[in-house]
This record gives C-alpha cells, sequence and structure tokens, in this order.
DNA sequence: GGCAGACAGTTAGGAGGCTAACGATGATTG
DNA sequence: CAATCATCGTTAGCCTCCTAACTGTCTGCC
C-alpha cells in the first residue's frame, strides 16, 4: 500500500468547519480530492493483495503487462484498426511506459530476470540497448494469473451501472487533464528557506 | 510519486481486443479501474510536488495534519454537532490514524522531532504511552503552508462543477464500499507455488 | 503478591522507489 | 576524421515504507 493516507477522511461539516478559519479551502473541492485518493488508494490495495499472494510486487506485474502487450497485441493489428500494441522492449522504453526512471528499471528487470521471468539480450544493431523477452515461465505465469486479476478489478466496480462507469471515467478524465494542465504550469512557489528561517 | 503506474492507459478497443482472449475481463470495468489509479496518482503527484517544495513529505505531511486536526478542531465542538476533531495524540493513534504501523510512524515521528515540528512527551499516567505535541514552529508552517495547499487542491477540482463533484464523491463512495467488503471477505487464492513450481 | 498475556514504542533488516553520476556507444558537425 | 554531444544501461547512496522481533509497562486471574 503506497499511500501514506489519512484513515478516516474529515465529514463534509468538518471541512465547513477548517472553512471559516482557511478562506482558500474549498469544501466541496477538498471532499472530492479525498474522496479520489481514498477510492484510489482502496482499488489499488485490493489488487495489490492479490498480486502479493502470488509473490508479485505491482512494479514487476507492470513490466510483465508492458511486455506482454509487445507480444500478444502486436503492432499490426486488424487492418485499418490502430494498432493496440508494438509494445516497448528496450529497458529505457519501459521505463518510459510503466512511467519510472531507467534506474528503477534496472532494478525491476534484475529482480524478474533473477526469477527467470525475462531474458535480457544485447541488441545486436545498437550495442548500448538490451532487449528484454518474456519467458515461457512467464507466459504460464500471466495465463493464469490474468483471469483472477480481471475477475478482482471487474467486482471492484461490480457497484457501477454501465452509465456510471461511464460517468465516472468522464469526470476523472476531466481531472487528469486538468492535472496535466497544472504540472506543464509554473512550478509551485518554493519557499525553500521556509523550512529552516524559522 | 508512489504508483509505479502506466502511463498511457489502453485505449477501449484494445481492452475489448484483450477481451477475446480473456473471458474475465469486463472492458469498461477495466476502463474504469485504470482512470481512477490514473487519476488518483496524477492528484496525488499534484499535491506532492507542492509538498516537495516546502521540503515536507506526505508522510510527515499527514501526521501534521493530524496533530493540527487534535488542536484546532477539538473534541468540544459547537454545542450539538458531532465533534470534528479530539484527534489523536500517541503515536499508536497516529498510526491507526495515518494507516500505517507503528514502526513506520515512529520513523516519522523521529525526523518530524528532529526537525522541531513535534515534540515527544512521556504520558505522566501511562509510562508506557507518550504524547506527541505540535511545535510553534509547526503551527506557524501550516498556516503558512495550507493555503497554498488548499488552493491547489481546490484548482484540481477546478474543472468539476458542484454536481458534478457530488456525482463523483458519490461513485467513489461506492467503489471504497465495495473495496472495503472485498478487503473483509475471503483472502484472494494463493496461489503461493506458482512462482517456484513452473 | 506473582505470573501470563496484552499493549506501547522502538529497533533491525529488507524491498522498492528516487537522484546523480558513470562508462560505453552512437550521432552530429566542423 | 576528430571533437562534441546525446543516449543507453548501470551503479551508488538516500528516503520511506514494510515485517518481525525486542523491551518495558499495565492488566487480570489465581
Amino acid at each position: 500500500m503506497p499511500l501514506l493516507l489519512l484513515k478516516d477522511l474529515p465529514r463534509y461539516e468538518c471541512l465547513l468547519e477548517s472553512a471559516k478559519e482557511f478562506p482558500d479551502l474549498d469544501p466541496s473541492a477538498a471532499e472530492a480530492y479525498l474522496h479520489l485518493l481514498r477510492a484510489g488508494d482502496d482499488a489499488f490495495g485490493i489488487s495489490q493483495r492479490n498480486l502479493d499472494a502470488h509473490g508479485i510486487s505491482q512494479g514487476r506485474f507492470c513490466v510483465l503487462m508492458l511486455l506482454w502487450r509487445s507480444v500478444h497485441l502486436p503492432a499490426t493489428a486488424s487492418p485499418g484498426v490502430k494498432p493496440c500494441g508494438g509494445g516497448p522492449r528496450t529497458p529505457a522504453e519501459l521505463a518510459e511506459g510503466a512511467n519510472v526512471t531507467r534506474a528503477t528499471m534496472t532494478g525491476l528487470i534484475d529482480t524478474l530476470e533473477r526469477d527467470s521471468f525475462v531474458k535480457r539480450e544485447p541488441d545486436p544493431v545498437d550495442r548500448r540497448m538490451m532487449s528484454v523477452r518474456l519467458t515461457a515461465k512467464a507466459e504460464r505465469f500471466l495465463q493464469d494469473f490474468l483471469p483472477g486479476h480481471f475477475r478482482t478489478t471487474a467486482q471492484i466496480m461490480t457497484t457501477l451501472s454501465e452509465s456510471e462507469r461511464k460517468t465516472l471515467v468522464r469526470l476523472l478524465t476531466k481531472i487528469s487533464t486538468q492535472a496535466a494542465e497544472m504540472v506543464g504550469g509554473p512550478a509551485p512557489v518554493a519557499a525553500e528557506p521556509c523550512l529552516n528561517a524559522l
């Protein structure tokens, strides 16, 4: 469980109470924000539990899925359809896809290779690069593991109707888009000295 | 950024494609699940950026907020209104509130105390316990930091109308409730030997 | 009183992220 | 061709989280 998070979210009245002291506090925004993090962490925790039971970490699973995608959803899908796969092969591409640094990816591939889930091979053309490949063992593992994983994630969303899911995705996409704009924007005012100047 | 996560979510058609191979894959559920984790991580990342700029980690901030709540939202709020505060004081209570282990809380308090944000005091009654208190420096820091923090979280939700926020909270609460039920339920089938038996 | 068990806080060691720097290789450009 | 710069994968060291085990203190039952 990666997120260090409040266990019990403050009730709405408490947010209103705090808003008296901090005019910048928008109660409905804060409520939405906290529920988003809480629900995300809850959902993540459920699938984490599933992964743990199979002795595989979220990071390793992510790498396996990226490699699996590059095998099972090849770039040349049906004609006239944009390709779904053609996924990453090199450590740098995998790091990009998994949203981690290359250094972290080196560590992940190290342990995956130690456990015989992947194999490194030098690129015959560009000698700076490596090529990472799933082993047969990993293929068997995924064939075995994925159905249960999909059932678990489906069960989390069981309580939502199809139209509710559509609505949720729409709202979440709005949030992600807004977040991306804020990241692209100016960095937050660094009150760097505040920590030590007090 | 705690979540190791796919950078680009698979498009819906790709989920449909994969569902052919895995009948257990519910495309709309998977889509909602992935967007939830992505949006949660995005929102978390934004506020993380804010915290980083002030040299404070998410974990430390969480502890400070719990302690702040116990000071500024006392258990005896307005008459007839359920108390908002009366927050935790001891390391064990803080660990419970922040959803981490007591060992982790020890480490957090260690560094907070090193930076003069909190002070440990032995409990005069029960000599097993400690009492953790915010220092004046921490109070000043929060007074300084929180307005910007609240503006940031409010900005993330800027794109959502009041009714959209209400809807979002309602759907997310459903998900959290469902997740809590799944956690309480039976543990996932542990295919323990699968890793080494292959 | 005395002892088993529960509980608070800490310590030790491991896993998985990160940044910063490195050597090796390839690309670009005079 | 040679110098410079970019890129790839790796290493080293740090931080924060975790689990497991330990010490000291309280509680309950004889």
